[in-house]
DNA sequence: ATGGGGCTGCTTTTT
DNA sequence: GCAGCCCCAT
């Protein structure tokens, strides 16, 4: 009998891997380990997105199906015969066979997977529908980004956190004049304390839960912080008024709601099983807090994140949340993906190279079986014109050679200013391209106008939208008017727009209230309207009545590609209604809140597509430029003073350069036009980082003398090929048995030098040290990648 | 209440 | 180099 169990359990283990069999050992070991939290660090390109979405499928296919120790009662030999000769069927048939096997399958609606962009979102969305028949249950899945499902969460419960249904959230720009508002009623001077500076230190509060009580308190006697704290006070309360939530409170919401009322975690612990995060590198601590609470009843937890790639410490995101999930989940099994089914080994290599330059890090070696691929094409542009038509004559060349289409180029850059010159040049040269971000479509006026009166009916409180819209078209409602309505409406605690409503019953307001009155009817009229009509209408409706669309049609010629925006927007409207079964004003309002336009990116459409590298992250193309490596561009001027903020450059540009597949460009420029000024900078120090044996130099064109070109930058520092450690190993895929260390042991590393190992914290089958180190002080290290050695 | 003219400061990066 | 802001004249 125990040979019986053996074989029947050996047969169905031979099954699962064949029925897996296009993923690597590692990938698989993840999909298998469904019962306990998991961490799986995954560089660039090592499939995570795959592993995420078959992982998921599995759980709900077969559950904890590979590890449990089940045999039939009735199993017998004839049984156990067929199992072992299903391993040459095809794979449809083998997943009829494996379903024997399921054991605690979960419904999908009880697993909940969350990312970080709406891309990522969609893409995880895309790809679990293809792994089930049905169209139902990869949608029952909760699939979303931490806000959208923030907001499904927000949305049942907004009454106990004292906000009215239909409550909205604020765009950047939104929340800037909100806060220059606060600041001018609190006399501030804008000169002495940047609008900009308020919302950043409001923003970090937020992401680590400081309510504005708790600011002030920590503000002490510092006047700056105390000033802030006033400002954070009545910033709160202005949006509460206008029933607004701002990005941040997104998250900030949803945790306090959580914590004020247990009864309601409960009910969302309870009903997940399964929660998964996708990039967990880029969370911040308020979304590290509400995934610990999300996943607190099951603790089937799992992250996937590469500390390499995390490129938003600026807004708040922390490696700490990686390095603390052992503490909570100390039964956490960690794997890790180093190998790379991305890109060519030169390619690899040299970002290998660069991301190795930075200490704060978890050293990691990235390998791949591709070839080795054309070098690094380095090419030094006279200037930023000479830059673009370098870009679009290469693109062109190759198009012509058949030997890329036009879909297969990205250029990627530091800043969005860069795009400017770069579109410039592109439509001249006739070549098709896309630019996402940047100069926002939806940051446009005429959009923010025509949103911001959807906004107000769909939510009459939204003072910011109120006053934005209330004069425009113009309809002699001015400065004075406005600030009158604004102190009855803080003397009554009313809106503003129940003011405007009763306008003719103040005093002051009597010189406007017929003006005052047609514009709260108007907002009243359009608001019914929606009661009997599709939202495209109501937008034409909207624009008929308010006078919005005369206005632009007045202004003639300049206006019209005004007009031609908002009939995209339009049509952006029919597309959401055409895709949900019950469209709303609010859900699309909020869609279109929380969707940004990289999102909106199209693979299909053959055209190149220009982005900043940060928009880049999670997307890969078989050839990619890189324009403006330049020192003061990239890394930027202010990164280049602290070094934590050039590491943070640094995993940028390990990013930019691991989207690239076949063929990466870098390009810098002798002379650059930078805010009407030329700047004469230096080549990138990352361009210096990739040893001269990768990367190949195209010759300028008019075949300038070699003797001022890149060529002297490089020979500052000469790395031989011998001297590459992380080459040689590079081709080889790693493996053997990792030393063990413990408390005590004096180790040294290849960065650090030597030091003193101070604890021991064992995380899955990978150990967490702390050194001491003799030079750098403290760090915490992977064991498996950290390659101690004993002294 | 509005529109024009001159001045400032800006560019990191995003949900 | 340009967008957005403030101030002043109408």
């Amino acid at each position: 009998m125990q040979e019986t169990i053996k074989r029947y359990l050996k047969a169905k283990k031979a099954l699962f891997d064949i029925y897996y069999s296009d993923l690597n050992e590692n990938q698989r070991k993840s999909v298998y380990c469904v019962n306990n939290p998991l961490l799986i660090l995954a560089g660039a390109g090592s499939g995570k997105t795959t592993v995420l979405v078959r992982r998921i499928a599995h759980i709900v296919k077969f559950g904890n199906a590979y590890y449990n120790d089940l045999v039939p009662y009735e199993v017998n030999e004839m049984h156990l015969t067929a199992l072992e000769r299903s391993v040459a069927l095809p794979k449809e048939e083998l997943e009829n066979i494996l379903s024997e096997f399921a054991f605690e399958q979960c419904p999908p609606w009880r697993i909940l997977a969350i990312t970080f962009t709406n891309k990522a979102a969609n893409e995880i969305k895309e790809r679990l529908a293809k792994q089930f028949p049905d169209e139902e249950t990869a949608r029952d899945i909760w699939t979303g980004t931490f806000h959208s499902i923030c907001m499904r969460i927000l949305r049942s419960h907004h009454e106990k956190i004292g906000y009215r249904a239909g409550f909205c959230v604020y765009s950047t720009d939104d929340t800037k004049s909100a806060m220059q508002k606060c600041m001018k009623e609190l006399d501030f001077d804008e000169k002495i304390m940047p609008v900009k500076s308020v919302i950043n230190a409001i923003s970090k509060a937020k992401e680590k839960l400081q309510t504005p009580e708790m600011y002030e308190a920590e503000a002490g006697n510092n006047p700056k912080y105390q000033s802030i704290a006033k400002v954070y006070k009545l910033y709160q309360k202005s949006l509460l008024q206008s029933n607004a939530l701002d990005f941040d409170d997104i998250i900030m919401q949803t945790v306090r709601l959580f914590r004020e009322n247990k009864d309601v975690l409960k009910s969302y612990s309870d009903k997940f099983k399964y929660v998964c995060v996708d990039e967990y590198q880029d969370t911040n601590k308020a979304q590290f807090y509400l995934t610990e609470m999300l996943a607190s009843s099951h603790r089937n937890l799992m992250v996937v994140g590469d500390d390499d790639q995390s490129i938003y410490k600026f807004r708040g995101a922390t490696i700490e949340n990686i390095l603390q999930f052992d503490k909570n989940f100390s039964d956490a099994t960690v794997i890790k993906l180093e190998q790379n089914y991305r890109s060519t080994k030169n390619i690899l290599c040299a970002a290998n190279e660069i991301i190795n330059n930075n200490k704060e890090r978890h050293p990691k070696m990235l390998w791949t079986e591709n070839d080795m691929g054309s070098k690094i094409h380095i090419k030094q542009a006279l200037n930023q014109t000479d830059e673009a038509k370098y870009i679009v004559n290469t693109i062109q060349k190759a198009v012509a050679e058949n030997k890329y289409k036009y879909r297969d180029f990205a250029v990627l850059y530091r800043t969005n200013a860069q795009s400017n010159s770069l579109e410039a040049t592109f439509v001249k040269s006739g070549v098709a391209y896309r630019i996402l971000g940047g100069t926002r479509f939806s940051d446009r006026k005429e959009i923010r106008d025509v949103v911001a009166y959807l906004q107000l009916i769909n939510n009459h409180d939204d003072k910011e939208r109120l006053l934005r819209i209330i004069n425009e078209p113009s309809r002699k409602i001015g400065a004075k008017t406005i600030s009158v309505i604004s102190e009855i409406a803080v003397e009554e605690n009313k809106s503003m727009f129940e003011i405007i409503e009763n306008a003719d019953s103040y005093m002051a307001l009597k010189n406007s209230s017929v003006r005052l009155l047609e514009f709260s009817a108007l907002i009243n009229y359009l608001t019914a309207y929606l009661n009997e009509h599709l939202l495209n209408e109501l937008v034409e409706e909207m624009l008929i009545k308010s006078g919005y669309r005369q206005m632009l049609t007045d202004a003639g010629e300049e206006e019209k590609d005004r007009l031609l925006n908002i009939e995209e927007f339009v049509s952006g409207i029919m597309q959401y209604q055409s895709e949900n079964e019950e469209p709303t004003l609010t859900g699309f309002l909020e869609q279109n809140s929380l969707v940004a336009d990289v999102d909106r990116y199209d693979e299909s459409a053959d055209a190149v597509v220009m982005m900043t590298i940060h928009s880049s992250k999670g997307l890969e193309f078989p050839c990619v430029f890189l324009p403006g490596f330049e020192e003061s561009i990239f890394p930027s001027e202010q990164s280049s003073h602290s070094d934590s903020e050039l590491e943070e450059e640094r995993r940028l540009a390990y990013v930019a350069t691991t989207r690239a597949k076949k063929e990466l460009f870098i390009i810098y420029a002798k002379d650059r036009l930078l805010f009407g000024r030329i700047l004469c900078n230096k080549p990138s120090r990352f361009i210096e980082e990739i040893p001269n044996e990768l990367k190949e130099e195209v010759p300028t064109e008019n075949n300038m003398p070699r003797a001022t070109t890149a060529k002297t930058y490089y020979s500052q520092k000469t790395i031989s090929f011998s001297d590459l450690t992380i080459n040689k190993q590079l081709f080889t895929k790693p493996q053997g048995v990792v030393e063990r260390f413990s408390v005590g042991d004096h180790v040294s590393h290849i960065t650090f030098g030597s030091g003193e190992i101070i604890t021991v914290t064992t995380m899955g089958q990978d150990v967490l040290y702390e050194v001491i180190f003799d030079k750098v002080g403290t760090k915490k290290l992977m064991g498996n990648y950290a390659k101690l050695t004993k002294i």
